[in-house]
Order: structure tokens, then C-alpha cells, then sequence
DNA sequence: CGATTCACCTACTGGTCGTTCAGTAGATGG
DNA sequence: CCATCTACTGAACGACCAGTAGGTGAATCG
């Protein structure tokens, strides 16, 4: 139960803030296994003692970058689902959406994809349960486009290619690059809806 | 220069191969960093001090496998573009070989993917340097298709796309699943080269 | 004004890391 | 039969690993 936010607790929100900011960018760079807590503290300005004073494990941490990364685009694709809007525009926003999160929290979608086999148990069960709603509401979603009959295929393979296609973009993509996110939003958005989902 | 090979020679030639496979293995599913000298010591009924009677150190480890891993396919895509043959059937054939290595060399393919980006200096120039030539030949096929005029887009986005439907298959295809490899095969060069960048 | 809590520190633990060294059993070759 | 080579070993190297014990000054509390 929180009480009032006083100068203190604020602060140490904040901080808390900064330690999976921090180790969202380490992972991401040098991997889960290749970034020492040493480094983290260090890119924090503390000792390892003192990052101890916050996070439980090295493992803890992993959880809640990983959670930070998953939540925000979970409960949108929540909202998206529930809005019940025809099947192609349902398609259009949870791909939007998720090409989104991949393009504007690259780092923390790169750790998602990459360092989430790392996690153990305890905090796996969890994690994985997360990501199963996630692929649920997602395959749903390709599934009504298809149920409508004017695209032939197994929903499956589509669903992975389409998500293929979408994070494969983390790999390359570039902020400040030649590109902008924009650009690379709607031309794979289109991509999918259009071509790999279009209606044959 | 090779001189005849005794059975002493045709063994360690063995035993070298030995190593890259429970390297690649090991890499694939520990990570580069999460592997230890001593766990492929191990694998290998060897003691660390031996392992390293073969190799020079952990990183020339890592390069013989991203070699060993992009060499077959990066040699066969030479050998389809030198072929000549039309862009679609030469973009069919590039396709159908990427996806081939995706399915059927998946350890290495995954190594290649998610661990390259630990390779170090002197090995990581030459290794670029293979990458590279495979990205250069692969985005002239795709080229030449879109040059036919009959596919609107980015030829630089629409290879990306490509390559991120393909090279997902990865993190999802599992060997001995409810699908076999020649099934995903056909289904996703179809995707590619009939959809993705098929006549509008 | 004490008592407590907070956020941090120094110093250290036992263990593991990649790597090296000196040596050796056994096969090979003159 | 003796010299050489191959493939391997036990033991150790310094560095680093995740994590801990106990203490310190400053802010917050009744």
C-alpha cells in the first residue's frame, strides 16, 4: 500500500528506475551472462554492495527487465483484443503495435529475445506464463483475419513469419539511422497486412 | 601441405570436428558467455589443459564455428549467383538455401546469430568481412527481381523482411516437431518469393 | 533529543574463469 | 634402441565472479 510520496521514496523510485534502465542497456550491449554486476554497479556510480542493498539477484534483475519490457506491449495488445473491432483492423493495431515496442524499446526487446532463455526458476514460471498470453491473443487475432477465408494458409506458419519479419527488426535497425522508425512502422505494417496477410 | 593421411592424422582431423560440433552445441544452448572452457572440456572427455593442446583460446573456438557455420551457405549462394539463371528462379534457389541452413544447421545458424557479436579483433574483421559478401550478394538477387518492375518497395527493407522471416525460424522451429523442416521449407520460400515479393 | 531507518560504504568470502606450464605415456621413425 | 612427436595430464596462475557481513553518516521520526 502506497503511502504519500515523500522527497525520499521519490527518489528512490527513481533510482529503482535507473537500475533496470542500466541493466536493460548492459544486456542488451554484452548479453545477461557476459555483464557483470560489477559492471552495473559501475555504470551506476555504486559498489556491489549497494546494488545488493536493492535487488535480491543478478537472476531478479534479468525478471524485471524482462517484465519492464513485456508489460507495456501486453496490456496494449490486451486493450486491442478487447476493443473488438473487425479482424483486419484488429490485425493492423496489434502488428502496429507490436512493431512499435520493437522499434522504440529496441534494447528491451533485444534482452526479451535473447536473454529470456537465461531465466530460472522461480521467476521463469511467471515469465513464461506472460509470454504464452501474449503468443494466445496474438494468434487469435491472425486467426479471425483468416477465419474471414480470403487468405489461404496454416495460421501457425503465418503467425511465425509474421513475428519473424517484426523482431527480426531489432537485429538491424538503427535510431538516428538512415531510416526512421516511422518509415520502417508503416512499411512493414503494410508488408503484413497487405502482402504476407493480404487477401489472395 | 597435407601429407598422406596415417590413422594418427585421421583421427585428430575427427577430434577437430568433434570440437566445433560440441562447441556449436554448447554455444547454441548456453550462449558463448554462459559456456565455460571446462563445460566443453567435459563434453569432450577431455581435461581443459588438453582442449587447449587444440585450439588457441576461447575465441578462436567461437570463430571456427561462425565459419564453419556460414561457409556451406555463403559457398552456395556464390555458386546460385553465378549460375545466372533468372531473378525469380535465382531468388527462388538463394531463398530456398538460406532457409535450408536455418532448418537443417540450426546450432550454427543460431551461434551465428546470436553470438557473433562477441567476436573480437584480429578474427572479427575477416569474419565481417564473409558477412558482408553474403549480405551483398543476397540483396543483388532481390535486386534484380524488383528491377523487373512488377514488385513496388524498398529493395533494401523488402531483404530485411526476407531475412527476418527466415532467419526467425530459429527461435521457434523445433527438429522432430509436429512439422518437418521440408514442410516449413516450402511454405516459407513460398511466403517469400509469391507474397512478400511476389507481382503486385 | 534520542531511536530508527535509509542508502550507501569497505572489506571479504568461496568459487569459477580462461589460460599456462612442466611433465609423461605411448606411438612413430631412423 | 634411441630420439622425436603427439595427445594428453595435474597443478597452478591471477583475475574476476555473484553475493555477504558489518559498519557509517545523514535524514526522518516520535
Amino acid at each position: 500500500m502506497p503511502d504519500t510520496p515523500t522527497s525520499r521514496r521519490r527518489q528512490a523510485a527513481a533510482t529503482e528506475d535507473a537500475f533496470i534502465a542500466a541493466a536493460t542497456a548492459l544486456f542488451a550491449r554484452r548479453g545477461y551472462h557476459g555483464t557483470s554486476i560489477a559492471d552495473l554497479a559501475a555504470e551506476l556510480g555504486l559498489t556491489t554492495a549497494s546494488l545488493y542493498y536493492h535487488v535480491a539477484s543478478k537472476q531478479e534483475l534479468l525478471m524485471r527487465v524482462l517484465t519492464n519490457g513485456i508489460t507495456p506491449y501486453l496490456e496494449r495488445l490486451e486493450a486491442i483484443v478487447a476493443a473488438g473491432t473487425d479482424p483486419r483492423t484488429t490485425l493492423r493495431a496489434a502488428v502496429h503495435n507490436h512493431l512499435s515496442s520493437a522499434l522504440h524499446d529496441q534494447d528491451a526487446v533485444a534482452v526479451f529475445h535473447r536473454e529470456r532463455r537465461f531465466l530460472e526458476a522461480p521467476h521463469r514460471e511467471l515469465h513464461e506464463q506472460r509470454v504464452a498470453r501474449y503468443d494466445q491473443l496474438f494468434t487469435g487475432v491472425i486467426a479471425a483475419v483468416l477465419a474471414e477465408g480470403d487468405v489461404p494458409g496454416d495460421p501457425d506458419l503465418l503467425r511465425l513469419a509474421a513475428l519473424g519479419l517484426m523482431n527480426w527488426t531489432v537485429e538491424w535497425y538503427e535510431p538516428g539511422g538512415r531510416r526512421s522508425a516511422d518509415e520502417v512502422l508503416e512499411t512493414f505494417t503494410g508488408l503484413i497486412t497487405d502482402r504476407l496477410l493480404g487477401p489472395a
